[in-house]
DNA sequence: TTTGTATATTTGTATAGACAATTAAACAAA
DNA sequence: TTTGTTTAATTGTCTATACAAATATACAAA
């Protein structure tokens, strides 16, 4: 039976409910006809009255479409998704690193259909991050391009759930997290480690630093990159190269440890610095103690941010498409790819500039 | 008569109308209690079902909310305006000079009070910010910040007028457009370079070269200073000194300048380059060319971008507080301020580092 | 003082029935 | 073929009536 006639709940209420469900499971579909108002009386026992007040609810909510002499009618549902042309970035900080350059790839790509991009800085934190979330639920976004903070995993996690509850897709951009069935966007992290380390060892270089945060997933995978190149050059793993810290980038911090470096040189030849900003505390403190690079001691990077000033030797990690693909990603998200999570990597290329002495 | 029944208009909305009018003119003002269901039956000669359809017609339109027992209230119409939380910010490049900066400014400001910001890159061409002033009314943003592109005075103008047609408050920053009344958020262009030109006068310098764009309000402004300054100071001004360019920021033409004036070096001592981006280029042809800065020649610049690697004496420009204050001012647009258009002109302060010698 | 109860008012839900307006489709006329 | 007319189906508008539910207020009881 449709209708409990002993429920506290208005039978127009219920009916409005029960018709609701036949739509999204599908009896009724899209432009298929409903029964008359007539007939609906009868089906149910309720007035004609009674039927009208559930449907007209349902015209105002945008399910049917009443057409005279022709009947009532099943949308698409597919209003709401008009307005759903924004979409959310969450990155650390639009002044920093790489984030200016992700940013412009997906602005760049929602602009070609014609999408907003709504920029959030999350400082790398939680508690910013959340309350962006928040706002971007409330201004009803279509999708979020995430890029993890330097919290926890469960942290991060609880951010994703937030989206997701509210059925907003998201795309992990760069940094992922563990356990998680969401898209990522990200580079290969551990091949262009590996790739950069082999190209330090092939200029021969024996004794080679490496310096960066454990905190993200991106530098660990760098980390084991520059290992497995060491092993597989026969290369001993020496841990006093291995300076590491495990929280998010902290110039004093890393200075502190060009310093080190630079000042024992224990015979070491070359760093391999996390990511560029880390590298370019390394000419700092070089210039500070005198000495230079590439004469004194070697160094690389990671990212290829734009330095005019110095000529880095770096892995190009393609931000700018990882900011596209994130989009086009969320994109097809949004209209309605409900296939599994997905995971895109894009490769990396070294560019040799003049940090590396052999 | 309230109601014609003679007349085709159906009954209910002819009352429906005639409350949305009672509305508007002030009869009926927000939270007041109108007549209930029976009396407007009684008023009118209808049925209480049709007053009931006219009344809930209103109530999905948001003008009227009903109350069990209490009887039926007049709404404040400003719902509207709950969903102009988004601001949108229109700047050349979010990767390049100052933009990051701004728009950080601008971000965090908008946070405080729970605003969101959609960012549009324009690449400081007309087409684009046209382009993405059409996206940002269709999303409804409640107002721009806007930074004037390379185009004319009259393309920049019509960008502004296309807002402010659909009364939304625009905030033109750093670049001004001449004969139009609007805010504008700008910094003492004028002044500061006045100050950095005395400060290399102060320091020997004679012959002082300058290089910069006409294109721009704020690098005109600069280079009006720069002649006061030589002026005040009685020093005669050198036409072959002024290296100006007419379009936008372009990598090459300026390096053409610095090649130019590093290897003429008809006395020229230093050089005045118009920002910092232009400043760079500076070192990089030094560097080409087996000079150094300052020995070879001293150079300042002007904005204070974050370059880690050159000591660069500059003029400190609060990119920051420019985007604070043009979210601030947009804001106080947006809550109803409808004062006269206002110029906010922040200060600038000189950045002494190692680029200039005595 | 606090808590519970009754009352009156107003909106909320529901029924039954009538006629109006719209319009696809069939049919008729030009 | 085109144009006009009729018909029947269906939604749209409206009346009259009844009882349900919520709740401000007043009053009573603990």
């Amino acid at each position: 039976m449709i209708i409990d006639r002993s429920s506290p709940i208005p039978q127009y209420f219920q009916l409005q409910t029960w018709l609701i469900e036949q739509i999204e499971q599908g009896v009724f579909k899209p432009s298929d006809k409903i029964p008359t108002e007539e007939e609906l009386a009868q089906i149910t026992g309720l007035a004609r009255a009674t039927i009208r007040q559930a449907i007209q609810n349902l015209v105002n909510l945008g399910y049917l479409s009443r057409k005279r002499r022709l009947g009532t009618f099943v949308l698409n549902r597919e209003i709401e998704t008009d307005k759903r042309t924004i979409i959310g970035i969450l990155i650390p900080d639009i002044r920093r690193g790489y984030a200016p350059e992700l940013a412009r790839g997906a602005e760049d790509e929602a602009a070609r259909s014609k999408h907003s991009l709504i920029l959030c800085n999350t400082d790398d934190l939680f508690v910013k991050a959340d309350f962006h979330a928040d706002r971007l639920i409330d201004n009803n976004v279509g999708g979020v391009i995430f890029v993890p903070t330097a919290a926890s995993d469960e942290k991060n996690r609880l951010i994703v759930e937030k989206f997701i509850r509210k059925n907003i897709p998201v795309v992990l951009a760069d940094r992922s997290i563990p356990d998680l069935n969401v898209d990522l966007v990200t580079t290969d992290n551990f091949d262009g480690a590996y790739e950069i380390t082999k190209y330090l060892i092939l200029k021969g270089h024996q004794r080679i630093a490496i310096t960066l945060s454990t905190l993200f997933s991106t530098e660990r995978q760098r980390l084991e990159g520059y290992k497995k190149a060491l092993t597989n050059y026969k290369i001993p793993i020496d841990h006093t190269l291995i300076l590491t810290d495990n929280g998010p980038f902290n110039e004093k911090q890393y200075l502190k440890f060009a310093h080190t470096l630079l000042k024992q040189k224990n015979n070491v030849t070359a760093v391999f610095a996390g990511h560029d900003r880390i590298a370019l505390l390394f000419y700092s403190a070089a210039n500070q103690l005198g000495l230079s690079i590439p004469e004194d001691i070697s160094i690389v990077g990671y990212d290829d941010l734009h330095f005019t000033t110095v000529a880095l030797t770096t892995m190009h990690q393609p931000i700018y498409e990882m900011g596209q693909e994130s989009m086009r990603l969320i994109m097809s998200r949004i209209s309605g790819d409900i296939k599994e999570s997905k995971e895109i990597i894009l490769k990396s290329y070294l560019v040799e500039r003049c940090s590396v002495l052999p």
